[in-house]
DNA sequence: CTACACAATATGAACGTTCATATTCGATCC
DNA sequence: GGATCGAATATGAACGTTCATATTGTGTAG
């Protein structure tokens, strides 16, 4: 093989092909309007013929910007309920991938602070902009990407007043939604199993809760639970409770089935004797028997906006509106009768 | 500020300031060994303080190498109990940030073949390497890759020689070792659910179930369900045999929640009247109630394996012995009486 | 027919690093 | 004290692209 050759193909040697100069191939590619049809017919064909692809390092070298996004994922706790959702990723992938950019994972190091791995990423002009997701109040990448003024936006929100581009679900609006569904069917008396972390999501399903109970008019229990067999005890004796209630809402799908196996001990049928809905559609939601209703995320749409505002920001270096609050469907299967 | 600074720091600026020449600034992080003590601190002091990193994409363009691997994620379908393990991505992570690497997501664009979408990475120079999951019987992938000669290792196996560098579980021997735990807690008469795909994982664990039958002299019987409300009535069809089996060996953890509600409905306390073991340890495992006596993959050690495997190929271009094969540590929990 | 404007294409330089090689420095040997 | 050698450091080029700008081509107006 002659020795030029080993490293792949090359504008240059597309351009010879063609008979063109470097730049007409790149603009065949980057701005197609600048040529003359008939010329990017021809290049375009030998683009396509010659399996021709700009080397994404040089053109990031020169151009300056990586076409890649990069996700810092949440330090997963295998106990956390939130644990790295697959799912969003997924839709990421997908949303980024269909506007040519590409996810890059990142994480810290053992021992290594988050800030630094971003700090690095920045530093060696790795990505273009940064994603968050489960942004807890103060924390220490936003304030930091603030600073630095580096792009980014985060999928979730803390305070009410996030200056940055953030996208999240209205969870509250869907827990109220719940209880509205709920309250349509007849019941009265509620339940509510929450957890007492201090987590912006869990509050604003919380809260969601207590203004559907309070709309509706309803009568409501609440207890936390944080543990699975502590899930269990404490869901048995909100159900224990006279007039026992007819429906439990969980703050989370994650204690669904500590709630089923509550139910049991108490010897009423979910589905039947009692409704029992959860947050989130985990894969296993619709495993439980009888299948758990939930509250669904518009997950694909919830990625398309955090890109389309990453994008605005590293392309047209436009700020855009602060926050974005998406709605999230409800899913009724036969855990509520 | 001055414009020369826009970019950020460049090697020049820190060779500048150090006194020393480029060559040897990139030295200090590439090959510290060839500078005097002296030198080396000095320059490594003000490469910390400036906050020096190499532009990577400056890097790749001039070695050729890019620090990337790519996963391709398989297509999530949400109804496969597989889908994307968030575990392993994770481990993934991980094992390539201790080397240096980074982790990007491919996946085709709608409507593209998978192979199209790996042709662009290897095009356009994106990664070094590729990492495969979730591999079946003639995948398009393997055969593509192995034709182009490009770097790739998977994680699973498809046939019992596949001449690719592979990474696998030893699900046979820990299907083996789940029974032999039973046969030691007196369990004589087994149930297996089952699931009817042809895939390669699903026919490893069933086989290793088989064996164990065999091998410790136990009566088994099998059954196979494909949806969640299926299984809890082939299971219940299962525990309905006389005599009753007093064990249910679950092929994947999917099934645990209908086989959950298959012995409640027969009336068999899981647990207590019932053994019943799950395959993957989901993180749902260990919710339910009683918590899942399943089998937990190692996934940091099968993450560590790839990534050492890719990194033979691409650094080292040798091809590294073919296959590996991890074992999985059954976990016991409450309901393995 | 020439001048002019605008579209289409071409050219040289630059992005920031590492490779290949050259140069300098210090010590060792005779 | 000069030659020799290896270690330490420096230099120029190159990686493949896109930017900024220059050049050529084409149609239109005067």
């Amino acid at each position: 093989m002659p020795a030029g050759r080993a490293r792949g193909v090359s504008i240059e040697d597309v351009a010879r092909a063609a008979g063109v100069s470097r730049q007409t191939v790149s603009n065949a590619l980057r701005a197609p309007h600048r040529l003359r049809a008939e010329t990017l017919d021809r290049v375009t064909a030998l683009i396509e013929e010659m399996g021709y692809r700009p080397d994404q390092s040089a053109s990031s070298l020169r151009s300056g910007t990586r076409r890649v996004l990069a996700y810092t994922t949440p330090e997963t706790d295998p106990a956390n309920p939130n644990a790295l959702m697959s799912g969003f990723l997924e839709a990421l992938v997908s949303a980024a991938g269909a506007t040519g950019y590409r996810i890059l994972l990142v994480r810290p190091r053992p021992g290594q602070e988050v800030v630094r791995a971003l700090e690095e990423v920045i530093a060696a002009r790795t990505a273009d902009a940064f994603l968050l997701s489960d942004v807890v109040e103060g924390d220490p990448r936003v304030s930091f990407l603030s600073e630095t003024g580096f792009p980014f936006a985060v999928f979730g929100r803390t305070g009410p007043e996030l200056p940055q581009a953030w996208v999240d679900v209205d969870s509250a609006q869907a827990m109220i939604d719940v209880v509205g569904l709920l309250s349509e069917r007849g019941h009265r008396r509620l339940a509510f199993l929450g957890m007492s972390a201090e987590l912006p999501w869990l509050r604003h399903r919380t809260e969601g809760f207590r203004t559907g109970v309070r709309r509706f008019k309803l009568v409501a229990h609440e207890a936390t639970a944080d543990e699975p067999e502590e899930a269990v005890d404490v869901a048995r004796t909100l159900l224990r409770r006279q007039p026992r209630p007819s429906a439990l809402v969980l703050v989370d799908d994650w204690l669904a089935p500590s709630a089923y196996a509550a139910a049991q001990a108490e010897g009423l049928a979910v589905g039947v004797d009692l409704a029992i809905t959860g947050f989130n559609d985990m894969p296993y939601a619709r495993l439980l028997q009888p299948p758990l209703t939930t509250v669904r995320l518009p997950l694909r749409r919830l990625a398309d906006a955090l890109v389309s505002r990453l994008l605005q920001l590293i392309e047209e270096q436009v700020a855009p509106e602060a926050g974005l609050l998406l709605p999230a469907e409800p899913i009724v299967r036969a855990s509520l009768p």
